[in-house]
DNA sequence: CGGGGGCTCCGGGGGC
DNA sequence: TGCCCCCGGAGCCCCC
């Protein structure tokens, strides 16, 4: 499932492809992946606008459009997008339709249909509730030190909580634990400082990395990159996935146990 | 207020 | 082979 390290790659996939690219038209082939407005409309309002600019807040995709408004997608477990040429066949959970004028398309695809697209004036406002982006340099340790203390929650659900921080998921809220050395169940307020310090390091680190690696794609390959190649990231992942299987830095065992009914992996060894 | 459980939306695919 | 049900990101409701 795409989340940060997924959503970037896609977002400087884009940028390269889409900034001063007019929209020519615009298919909804399942209204409800559009949030808002009705899917009339927001065909209506994308038709022959120019995209000024690509952001990415946490697991969203911000597509700055010139006048002012911004479409907003996030993909959540299944969507995924793809650039194609004029004519190319669509993949049969097509969902959104972008045409571009340079005659090539952006299709949104979705086989559980949990993905959204929705227009908005201003995305700062539009999620609103959204915490802090882990890679944006105003979250220093300073301010995820502030944001921890008083914190009762376990740390896996509160890295996951997108209220808390903005783009982490299960595999990443995983692999960054086990960077920092910390038990998913251990609770956020009990961190000292240079717990605090590793965790704050390890967030950037595997993420960064991630990035780097294009991103992970697991064997379901529900991820894929805008030119439907696969991220690099899977084989480095160290304990999503793994359990049963060795600690690559202490050699204990792997353990998955589920925590707010969630899958959560760790070492047994080396996470205190 | 904050934490936590449950429900909803979906359908692929794992397990029996 | 066939069928049931589990799974999950996020928003929401409800309870403690």
């Amino acid at each position: 499932m795409p989340e940060l390290p997924e959503v970037e790659t896609l977002a400087r996939e884009l940028r390269e492809t889409l900034v001063g690219r007019t929209i020519t038209g615009v298919d909804v082939h399942w209204p409800r992946t559009v949030e808002s407005p009705d899917p009339e409309t927001f065909a209506q309002r994308l038709q022959d606008r120019r995209i000024r600019e690509i952001r990415r807040r946490g697991k969203w995709l911000l597509v700055g459009l010139e006048g002012g408004d911004w479409l907003l997608l996030h993909l959540r477990m299944s969507g995924r997008l793809t650039l194609r040429e004029r004519g190319a066949p669509e993949d049969p959970y097509l969902r959104l339709t972008l045409h571009l004028d340079d005659g090539r398309r952006l299709d949104f695809s979705d086989p559980r249909k949990f993905g959204r697209a929705l227009l908005a004036d201003s995305p700062d406002k539009a999620l609103g509730n959204l915490g802090p982006d882990p890679l944006d340099p105003a979250l220093t340790f300073q301010r995820l030190a502030a944001m921890l203390a008083g914190r009762r929650a376990r740390l896996k659900p509160l890295l996951m909580d997108q209220r808390f921080l903005a783009g982490l998921g299960n595999i990443y809220a995983d692999e960054v634990l086990w960077e920092a050395g910390l038990h998913p169940l251990r609770r956020a307020d009990t961190l000292s400082p240079e717990e605090i310090e590793r965790l704050y390091q390890a967030l950037i680190a595997v993420l960064e990395r991630a990035i780097r690696g294009g991103g992970t794609t697991l064997s379901d390959r529900r991820y894929l990159r805008l030119d439907g190649n696969p991220g690099d990231f899977a084989s480095h992942l160290t304990v999503y996935g793994r359990a049963g299987q060795p600690c690559l830095r202490c050699g204990g065992e792997i353990f998955r146990i589920s925590v707010n009914g969630r899958s959560a992996h760790f070492c047994n060894g080396c996470q205190k």
